[in-house]
DNA sequence: ACAACCGGGACAACCCGTTGCT
DNA sequence: AGCAACGGGTTGTCCCGGTTGT
């Protein structure tokens, strides 16, 4: 890798931890000067703008915090066990994404106001992704018979990145993770239930 | 209402849906006086700072939007009826909140970093005093029977507000509602479920 | 007039001996604070950008070197009296104009490329209207018999300003006055030869 | 020419189009790289400063415009058909002075503010040459008996020079090149003039 | 040895939230 | 009470040298 390559590679990894923690608005170039220890004439080589940053560091933020997940998910097999990876994943994760100052798609998804749609595309394309990963996980398992022939795979996609996402803005405002740990035992019981019959109560 | 207060409350109306928009930094003076009307002049004449301005305005904006379900939850009785009337309360002001930039205790928790404190803290009192209701209704709930023993009434509280809150950002960002439904199916059958042995399954 | 019209006017008087010296480009709004006395903000106030106070000093340039023409043109009867006495008060304005860096519009004919339409435009009419003067008056002249009929009303024009242009930015190159000396005997010779018979070599 | 000559040359050439048309202070190194094709380092490998550069290409314009003046002179014999000769030349060069961006002389001396002496005094020499050489031919033709002995040597450089480059510089703000004509009929009229008594009108 | 290039730091135009004079 | 002025803030560009890879 260049030298260039490294530089750039450092901006971004610097920028998109304060982007994410301070938004778009809320981040000056200075503050991103101070992070990345370069001047402005050291960043502008490598970004025109700071629109251009912006994109940059987002995407390389959603890859950073969905990598993980994506992991777990290709480790595991079956229906049930794939979500329940994922949503461990994101439960145990909760540390590193808390450092990071939040999940980039959450954060984004809120932050971004109609005056850079670019970043806001962006954040949709993101939970897209994630929202589809979970739909074909669960409509495979759904064709395969584990889970009832009645789930609807969107509303399932719905629950669990909600309640992911949810509590985590929850456990970050109050500053302790209960929250996580009420999300977790939630899910596990939801995704518990794909597998039963409806009426079972 | 001397027209002092008149224009006091005009300004913090307008401030409020802009700061829930824009966040604190992305919202300007300039654009403050361009939704109110007024010249600098006349809000400062109001308000001593922006900071002081962005206060009053998001208590404003958190009174608005959690009057309904407050007075959906009055007029209801019972843990289960009162749970499913706030939770369709949220629900039905899907429209309305969605005007209004979305939910600004979300907002807020996600867009405050550590600059303002003060906002901050208000911020998670106001979840504080949700999650408190949630919390009481259920625990009164559980004591008087209505719900299991085991219930855990923080954890109710968790996955109510995360399950909404995710779901209001889900729909905000892909620009339909779907997520709102599923949310609200969801919800009622938790809901329902509470009064079940847990073991019924 | 009010202190703000006063502010502005001082500005629009300052900014405009500093643009025709330096050029637009050459001029920066630090320049300009240091001469008019004023910080950014208080010449933001009056003006949305320097294009805009670009365009103001300019108007205001021409007006005030062309006045004194206008009022010897006014003053004087006859074609030839006009002509000369325009003449005349371009010469005697000698030292005014070379005090504010040269004849605003030559400088801007020259100096505005194609960056900044809306200068070049002005200075396009600026010049017309002068050259439309040269003209009516030349025309009246012939009409009334004072001129040669084979008089070309448009030659007049550009030979008049032509020279005196011409010989001012030659002048204040060389820095001595001498160019214009040159220029006033050349053009009163010039000027009488207009009544006389063309062939009366 | 060796290759290293050969770069200079066309950085000179195209930084000398560039300079003429936007004037020092309207050229950046970032519009030189874009006309040469070369990066910041290849430029300043032939050059140490944009000072330099500019001095250099300010000689090269001067060389090219002034080039076919000198030879149409060298070609014509005798007061008058040498003045001739150089009044057509700089007519007939209109075209390819206009594509230049107008005459570098005159651009020089409009633009140089007292911020680049050098230049200024560059322009002053290079004006001085051609003034002279006017000045030469007339005093020759006047102690030749070609030319009345009352002319002015100077004088005549004067108003060839200033016609010339004020319709030129009429002819492109206007953006049509009648006064370059009316400067020719003028001029020859008036260079015809000087064979004359002056009385005899 | 040499040319590209990255980084520096000052400065560009412009806007910020705020104060104080009128 | 309203508006002009402030001055430090914003993003972005300037011209230029030190470093580095070839």
């Amino acid at each position: 890798m260049s030298k260039a390559e490294q530089t750039r590679q450092h901006i971004v990894h610097e920028a998109a931890r304060l982007f994410n923690r301070c938004g778009y608005a809320g981040t000056s170039m200075q503050d991103l000067m101070a992070v990345t220890g370069l001047k402005k004439g050291g960043i502008y080589n490598h970004f025109a703008s700071k629109d251009e940053l912006a994109i940059a560091a987002f995407a390389y933020a959603v890859q950073q915090v969905s990598q993980r997940q994506w992991q777990a998910v290709k480790a595991a097999r079956g229906g049930e066990l794939r979500l329940r990876a994922m949503v461990l994943a994101f439960i145990n994760n909760f540390d590193e994404i808390s450092a990071w100052g939040g999940c980039p798609l959450m954060n984004m998804a809120i932050d971004s106001d109609d005056t850079h749609p670019q970043l806001r595309v962006q954040a949709q394309l993101a939970m897209q992704t994630w929202y589809d990963l979970i739909t074909r996980i669960t409509q495979k398992a759904i064709d395969q018979g584990e889970f009832q022939a009645n789930v609807e795979a969107a509303a399932v996609a719905t629950i669990i990145i909600s309640v992911l996402e949810g509590a985590l803005a929850l456990a970050r405002l109050q500053g302790n993770s209960t929250p996580m740990t009420h999300a977790q035992t939630h899910l596990d019981e939801y995704i518990a239930r794909l597998k039963l019959p409806p009426d079972s109560s």
